[in-house]
DNA sequence: CTGAAAGCGCTTACAG
DNA sequence: CTGAAAGCGCTTACAG
């Protein structure tokens, strides 16, 4: 203990085991070619020690690093359960996962904001990334994926069915009778908001139903912004005797919308919405909606990004995870008049 | 265009800049003694070349990282609401946020699991560590802050002021009438846990009330856990009036089995919990809870960390974040017999 | 104001 | 089986 180093380096571990560091190295690193006798010693020094080996010197040195990064907005519910999914795939898998997120609040809005903490982390301390719900498409030289993409995106990506998600819930409230049914879309320039009100037109097309633009609403997806359309709709002098919203968070909206009014779901209107988050189940009545298993698209992107890790490809790889239509109280017949 | 190189590095800038790599980094540092001229046509090489600055290369060098890194053992969602009270903090403050997650799932339940982490990422990448819930106390060179530290912990940390939550809450039910009131705890081991059943005692011991021992039984968190020993304290051939448990979770189960078993709550028998998860305003009846605001904690854990970077501290900076109690429709006086 | 050079802690051919 | 040495991409005294 003369010298007062702040760290213990692999140049004390050889030192205190009486080898050279790159012995040291390989036996941490497991290649072939110690003998059993430093092995050993290296091993007794490192404990006595307590050696760590630096993550960052060796991402470094090293191309491969055995990391996947993950950029985000925020770390709001959406992303939580992403995360959650990307955990179930690397368990066991020898991969770590490195999230960076950058404090400064505004950054995250603009345009290459993404971009930019895909190059920081892909360039050096991840073999690949993942991207959530980029605002533009992402480019690297390590393979990137995004999870929900933006409309008409050419990166590798994730997403859930929206569109055939979209037509089985049109069509479950079809079955039980509704003619007029009204919908409230999302930003369409956003892919999933986009085959959500693709699957709405081409269900009630397939149906023989003639689309009517004024059944039509939109907010972006926030609950809030359902309030206006929803009310708007049921304004109408003929108004829908069913709603179908883009997202779960506005359908609880609708709902409350609904009630304010004196309706009765679903007596006088059926709701369905999309996502199934959990309150949805916990909603009066329980809402129907379309799930979308959000902790299941962290795990297939996962699980793409480190195949395009180990095999690079230059052909675009893009997932649908199925849907699933989940019927609870907030849908049944209209009343017959 | 002649060599092939894959990254572009701050040699290349340099060149393409006609200037050393000395400069380039003292442009990007924002250093001064660097003429405009020279400033001018860094930058519009950086622009150029699509220069990003190495993450791994500058920490290696650098002591100061302005990067702050956490370590937990899941994404849960409590976890998730610490991180989203840490990004609170760190916004515009200028440091960033670096979770490093490991892939393999057995190793998170070891022992010196989060050390290892801890390690990993103060050594070489962050400035300093924050650490959830971990399972024993950690050190680092750099500074770390625990939430919801170990009991007895002589780490820094930040954790709810779980006694007063718990005597105010007990206080509630002795200002309704309440006088056998039981208690499911949590895994003592957890500070958390041990200080809401002394709250627990505390309280009755000022009410003049004797501890009865029966009247006590423990769980371990997790809901399911409650089961038993709420079954067992409705058994009692004098039941309690009023149960208290240890977390949300827990007390909906309580909800759960006290309705199974007829009873009406808060007729038969009140209900609190402690922690105000979003459930708990859902439930029927609402559950009367003490609310911990989780993001706070990851707030204030932030905001120390972030203090004892500038200024290491070498005595034990623990805080305390107040809780409130949340009175809701399960609990009221006890029938009067 | 500017650059040459040392060095952060590792890994990896290369030569024994 | 083992080690000396180069180099990953930067930052930072140091000398001009």
């Amino acid at each position: 203990m003369t010298k007062s180093k702040t760290t213990v380096t692999m140049m004390d571990v050889a030192r205190n085991a009486g080898v050279s560091i790159a012995t040291v190295s390989r036996v941490i690193n497991g290649q072939p070619g110690v003998s059993s006798g430093a092995a050993e010693r290296v091993r007794a020094a490192i404990s006595t020690l307590g050696y760590e080996t630096s993550l960052v010197a060796s991402s470094l040195r090293r191309s491969r690093k055995n990391v996947l990064g993950l950029v985000a907005h925020s770390f709001e519910s959406y992303t939580a359960e992403i995360l959650k999914g990307v955990m179930d795939a690397l368990g066991g898998s020898g991969l770590d996962l490195i999230v960076y997120a950058a404090g400064d609040s505004y950054g995250t809005e603009s345009h290459g904001w993404e971009q930019r903490q895909v190059t920081l982390l892909s360039g050096t301390l991840a073999d690949g990334c993942l991207v959530v719900a980029p605002w533009t498409d992402v480019r690297n030289r390590a393979p990137v994926v995004a999870i929900d993409p933006v409309r008409g995106s050419r990166m590798h990506a994730v997403m859930a069915d929206n569109f055939a998600g979209s037509v089985v819930a049109v069509e479950h409230l079809l079955a039980l009778g509704h003619r007029r049914i009204g919908l409230i879309g999302g930003r369409v320039t956003l892919a999933a908001a986009w085959s959500r009100e693709e699957g709405y037109r081409h269900a009630l097309d397939q149906a023989g139903i003639d689309i009517d633009e004024t059944l039509i609403g939109r907010g972006d997806f926030h609950p809030d912004t359902a309030v206006a359309p929803a009310n708007a709709l049921l304004d109408l002098a003929e108004p829908p005797t069913a709603i179908f919203a883009a997202s779960d968070g506005m359908a609880l909206k609708v709902l409350e919308v609904a009630r304010a009014r004196g309706l009765d779901v679903p007596g006088d209107l059926s709701i369905v919405g999309f996502d199934n988050i959990p309150e949805s189940a916990l909603s009066n009545p329980p809402l129907t909606t379309v799930d979308q298993s959000v902790r299941r698209l962290g795990y297939e992107a996962a699980r793409l990004l480190m195949s395009l890790v180990i095999h690079p490809a230059h052909d675009i790889h893009q997932v649908l995870v199925p849907t699933e239509l989940v019927v609870r109280g907030s849908t049944g017949p209209p009343r017959t008049s």
